[in-house]
RNA sequence: GGGCGUAUAGCUCAGUUGGCUAGAGCGUUACAUUGACAUUGUAAAGGUCUCAGGUUCAAGUCCUGAUACGCCCACCA
């Protein structure tokens, strides 16, 4: 053995090596207990990055379940990430001075999609650089014919009982993006604006957004405002920039009476809590925004101006007309953005596919708190049940070309819509054949929230009933609302069960300093740099040791460099015994006091008993700590230490405790280092051995 | 405004149902060793466990309150 432990002259001999003898490829074997776990999708549309190398969790559970003698199953798949992938393409169209407008929908799809295989390939071959132990034999991604064929079943399965619906409401669009989002896909910002304080018929309302008075179909005050009873009901004339209109006065709880002078100007159109309010009063909804951000022809002479600029000239004109009583700067309010490209949402009217969501989240909310869905960390139950509480209904529709299309067709001549796979032959109503299929595609959620059943689907029955529901779902605390959820809702909807038993939810990478990573800041990270530098072992304990579970973890290169460390150390100690072993039985060897034997056997009993509690209770640090500890601090440091002389003068009772402790203990480390104790266990028992055969493993 | 979380050594973090003479990694200091490992060993310095009350024989650990920071949710015309 070398004096070294170099993790690149194994790394990569050890992953080929792991995957020829397929020792983690899924099978059915009754004989055997399962356990299942699928890999979040990552997004094909870059490379890793350090959240990804978080799934370190998940390679743990998979090895060490593999370890303790069940059938393991960690199926790897890609995520098309619809308007994520499409937002980073279109990036790149437009360094090249090109945009989306330039190409037909076809062209354009077929662009992103041999863009995204391209990615593809690099992620997986960087999710094997880590040493998972995925099922490379069987990889999925969510546009898989067979995944949108369950994708659409599920779709009209839905549909079909109520749960989805067509509705004309407000949503959340980006005008540069050219799509709508759902809600949390929409960062709220604090952004200094002006209020402006109008004159408004026999009111005076204070308004940030005065360019949206051509929409206005009504105002509202409190109630029990008492200083405007006379009013409510009755129809007032406003005066506006492009002459007078008439709105209806009306009595909503949400009116706050002591917020400015209590009267509230109504535009449904284009304020979501305006839309709400319009719903219960029964108030027309005129849209006055168009897609692109700019006013339409309802506007008059403002027609074709974009939001910020007529909001600055309406200001004015009404300025000039005397209806503007004061304008208040630099008032602070909040703001929609869009997540991904930061522009100012625009809340626009637009008829859409939603999920109903009340019952589905009853039901999840049920599985949780039988805890057919367990947590860890436990407080993630609570919050998994106060955010089905307050989940709304979900709009799936995006207006993006990638993704998978909605199988709905609209029959022009009986105004009907229908959800089929393919494009019905003639209309059930009408007997014609008269359709146009929706130009949108699905919410990446909503391929991504049925994958668990999905892709076990894919495998066949009889693989499906042995591995679903899967064992545990690992993810990060980030996504538990829009996957998460998302998955226990229509996986539970689908399939009739949780598609989970467990869910453990990871924290995030920060860098050295505890700080988020960002490409602003400049302190990105990758964590295949890491690797290259000190190893695949080492950066993967790093993001376990000395964390607790769920709490995030700082990549730094001090973490990294104590891992390498210890992986070394864990490589010489075995490399003493070897030279050792080699030297072998002497007859006049020295003789070692049995008490130092029993202590040691003890201690290591204890270490044993406390990591299956550990690893049973998810408390991945804790196990590796008491590993860590007690191998380099009492088995190297005290008993290599006090039983030196009898070993090396020939003792076999104490080579055989050492040699068989150590290798115990190498596989208690496996799942944490794969690759030190893998080539550890070959250097003793050869290049065609691995430390994860069932046979090596007797006694974790 | 609602909810959750965190405050422990210079830095990054552990500390399970209260028993701690409070630990680890990195850093610092001294010494040792090229004898499995300098990616080493031995030892040392360094903490009124954010603050104020309370429960208890006993509190970093439980309760109440305060302060600071972080996250999630709702969203103000």
């Amino acid at each position: 053995m070398d004096s070294k432990f170099v993790p690149t002259l194994y790394e990569e001999k050890l992953n080929d090596f792991w995957v020829k003898r397929g020792f983690f490829e899924g099978k059915v074997d009754k004989a055997k207990k399962p356990f299942s776990i699928i890999l979040p999708p990552p997004n094909a549309n870059g490379s890793l990055h350090t959240g990804h190398a978080m799934f370190v969790f998940e390679d743990i559970l998979i090895r060490y379940n593999k370890l303790i003698g069940n059938e393991v199953l960690w199926l790897l798949g890609l995520d098309h990430a619809g308007t994520e992938t499409q937002f980073v393409f279109e990036k790149q169209l437009n360094k090249q001075g090109k945009s989306r407008y330039d190409f037909d929908r076809e062209t354009l799809f077929k662009m992103i999609w041999d863009f995204v295989m391209e990615n593809k390939g690099t992620i997986k071959s960087q999710l094997k650089r880590l040493g998972f132990a995925l099922d490379w034999s069987k990889e999925k991604f969510t546009m898989d014919p067979e995944i949108v064929k369950v994708v659409y079943r599920t779709f009209k399965d839905l549909y079909d009982k109520k749960l989805v619906y067509r509705a004309y409401r407000l949503v959340n669009y980006c005008t540069k993006d050219g799509t709508s989002y759902s809600d949390y896909e929409v960062n709220y910002e604090e952004e200094a604006g002006s209020l402006y304080y109008l004159k408004y018929g026999p009111f005076e309302v204070a308004t940030t957004r005065p360019e949206t008075i051509f929409g206005d179909t009504g105002v509202a005050v409190h109630p029990n405002d008492k200083r405007y009873q006379e009013w409510i009901g009755k129809e007032v004339e406003i005066q506006g920039p492009i002459g007078p209109f008439k709105v209806r006065v009306v009595a909503d709880e949400a009116v706050d009476p002591k917020f400015g002078t209590g009267v509230v100007k109504i535009t449904p159109a284009h304020d979501f809590t305006d839309y709400e309010i319009s719903q219960r009063q029964n108030l027309p909804l005129k849209q006055v925004i168009d897609f692109r951000g700019k006013l339409n022809e309802l506007t008059g002479q403002y027609t074709g101006l974009n939001v910020k600029d007529a909001r600055v000239k309406v200001g004015e004109d009404l300025k000039a007309k005397g209806l503007l009583i004061k304008i208040k700067e630099d008032y602070s309010h909040r703001v929609g953005k869009c997540y991904k490209c930061g522009r100012t949402i625009e809340p626009l009217p637009k008829e859409q596919w939603f999920v109903k969501i009340k019952p589905l989240a009853d039901s999840a909310k049920e599985l949780i708190e039988k805890d057919e869905v367990k947590f860890y960390p436990k407080k993630y139950k609570r919050q998994a049940i106060q955010l089905l509480d307050k989940y709304i209904d979900w709009n799936i529709s995006r207006q993006t070309v990638w993704g998978i299309r909605i199988p709905a067709y609209f029959c022009k001549s009986t105004k009907q819509w229908f959800i089929s796979p393919e494009k019905p032959s003639s209309c059930e109503l009408c007997d014609k054949n008269d359709f146009v299929q929706d130009e949108d595609t699905f919410d990446t959620w909503f391929s991504s929230g049925q994958w668990p059943f999905a892709t076990l689907e894919t495998e066949g029955n009889e693989f499906y009933e042995y591995f679903y529901p899967t064992s545990v779902m690992e993810t990060g605390h980030d996504i538990l609302r829009p996957w998460v959820l998302r998955m226990i809702m229509l996986g539970s909807f689908a399939t009739g069960k949780t598609p989970f038993k467990t869910v453990f939810l990871h924290g995030m990478v920060r860098d050295k300093k505890g700080q988020k990573m960002s490409k602003s800041k400049g302190n990105v990270i990758n964590p295949l740099e890491m690797v290259d530098k000190f190893g695949a072992d080492a950066v993967r304990a790093s993001l376990v040791f000395g964390i607790k579970e769920g709490a995030d973890v700082p990549l730094a290169d001090d973490r990294v460099i104590a891992m390498r460390n210890f992986a070394n150390k864990v490589w010489n100690m075995g490399r003493f015994i070897k030279i050792n072993d080699e030297n072998s039985l002497k007859k006049d060897a020295a003789q070692v006091d049995s008490k130092v034997l029993t202590q040691l056997k003890k201690e290591f009993e204890q270490e044993k008993k406390s990591y299956q509690k550990y690893m049973k209770n998810y408390q991945f640090s804790k196990a590796f700590d008491l590993i860590y500890h007690f191998l380099w601090h009492s088995f190297a440091d005290i008993y290599i230490e006090k039983l030196k002389e009898p070993l090396q003068s020939g003792n076999i009772e104490v080579l055989n405790l050492l040699k068989e402790l150590y290798f115990e203990n190498l596989k208690l480390l496996h799942p944490y280092m794969p690759f030190v104790t893998e080539a550890i266990w070959q250097e003793f028992h050869g290049t065609d051995t691995s430390i994860l055969e069932v046979t090596a493993v007797k006694t974790i």
